[in-house]
DNA sequence: GCAGTATACTTAACATGTTAATTGAATTCA
DNA sequence: TGAATTCAATTAACATGTTAAGTATACTGC
């Protein structure tokens, strides 16, 4: 018998429930499915997908300080960090430091950077919209809910114990 | 007006659907509101979300090839073969090839890997339990059952433009 | 007005994600 | 059977995730 996968017979060990039912994984999934399909699109255009977020979280806004780019882009401080060091160099994006208070670092997308993502929107709303035909607009409209009810219900019981 | 956030007036340029409307962040918001919860039991074993994947995968097998375990524990090639490596250094697993196929790795957890396995299931479960009750099991059913169908019907659809 | 504290961001260190290239083994088929 | 191809895993290179530590600025209270 090649080990292909033999499975175990139930001893009296510890099982977790089924790993069909680990919802972090499954959440990993879904996500990965729908990020394969963006992906090929930022690539082309030399973007991750982080860069991304972060672009087009700027595109909505003349000037946002780091902190709330960070919220909005759902990114870290480290990792916002090095992004815009390197969206900077590639002129996507400026950086400067507000003049009332020092430590708050100030970011604008490039007229370069509006360009780019006036041409990556449009595709990726393409994108998206051939998702929600496929998934079906109602079952889209239930996933993202559930979703925001989730983390809003786990965020908010989390933020007590902290 | 320091710089918080200056909402740009609505210009003729590309918008996007709302920035609440970005499935990947949604799903990668409830992701990381469930794993808020698990990170810190795991950290405590030394262990990170992956390391742990793994181990549970491979806890219910015998023996399985490192392909297998890839798909079970949905991580990529490279990620698995450093954190195989890495398990294996801290004797949590044995690696060895499948004498039928050289090319394949075969994979088992050792007597400390299943003990540390039997230590932080019983933890894991306890806080998979909570986050049923705050969210409901009936809710949380219908979030499996979206997700899956999610991802179902996206990777049946990409396979066949690949 | 200054010591102590808090805040905003950066850097560091290590692990993983992602794509491409590489290595070695198995398979195919002329 | 042997060259070409396919396959499984690893390595490489670069970007991000995660936690901790560091740095500079702002605030607070005495």
């Amino acid at each position: 018998m090649s080990a292909k996968a033999q499975k175990k017979a139930a001893t009296g060990a510890t099982r977790l429930r089924d790993f069909r039912h680990s919802l972090p994984m499954e959440l990993l999934k879904a996500r990965e499915a729908a990020m394969a399909r963006f992906r090929p699109l930022l690539r082309k255009h030399g973007l991750t997908e982080q860069q991304w977020r972060v672009l087009r979280a700027l595109s909505e806004y003349d000037s946002v300080d780091a902190s709330e780019l960070a919220t909005r882009s759902f990114l870290l401080a480290p990792s916002l960090s090095r992004i815009l060091q390197h969206l900077e160099s590639e002129n996507l994006i400026r950086r400067s430091y507000d003049e009332a208070d020092q430590r708050r670092l100030v970011v604008q997308i490039t007229a370069a950077g509006k360009r780019l993502f006036d041409q990556v929107a449009p595709e990726s709303e393409s994108l998206y919209n051939t998702i929600e035909t496929e998934f079906g607009t109602e079952r889209l409209e239930s996933l993202y809910e559930l979703l925001a009810e989730f983390y809003q219900v786990l965020d908010q019981n989390s933020s007590n114990t902290e």
